[in-house]
DNA sequence: GAGGTGACTGCGA
DNA sequence: CTCGCAGCCACCT
């Protein structure tokens, strides 16, 4: 159903967020037209360790950059390490520089 | 079938 | 500025 097809766009554009970047559900959720179930997104993501091929998801944080889904991460420091790991600086679970690192998939998709 | 929860966001006080 | 409430939809019990 559309429903399955939502997670699978999900999961292909958390991977075409390119390293060292980041972006919010929010965003995702408005390209794929369902800006107002921004909490699908969250969800998707839930089963993204599932997928067959790997999400990225510790590059999708909240609108306000904060890591808030770390804790569904096998650590909490997991997710934190990897942005850090990737040149992404964060502090107190939260991303610096965030609204530059931010990647929007409307924006930098501009299909 | 019905009720509760949640990796969110936006607006109002 | 911070805190609280409502809308949204799929998944779980």
């Amino acid at each position: 159903m559309d429903r399955k097809m939502f997670y699978d766009e999900v999961y292909q554009v958390v991977q075409l967020i390119p390293r060292g970047r980041v972006t919010s559900y929010g965003a995702i959720a408005a390209y794929l037209g369902t800006k107002s179930s921004s909490r699908m997104v969250g969800y998707a993501m839930n089963a993204a360790h599932t997928a067959s091929p790997p999400v990225p998801a510790h590059r999708v944080v909240n609108r306000n950059g904060l890591l808030t889904g770390k804790h569904h991460f096998g650590t909490s420091d997991e997710m934190m390490q990897l942005l850090i790991d990737e040149g992404v600086q964060v502090k107190d679970d939260q991303v610096l520089d965030f609204k530059t690192l931010f990647w929007d998939p409307a924006i930098e998709l501009a299909l």
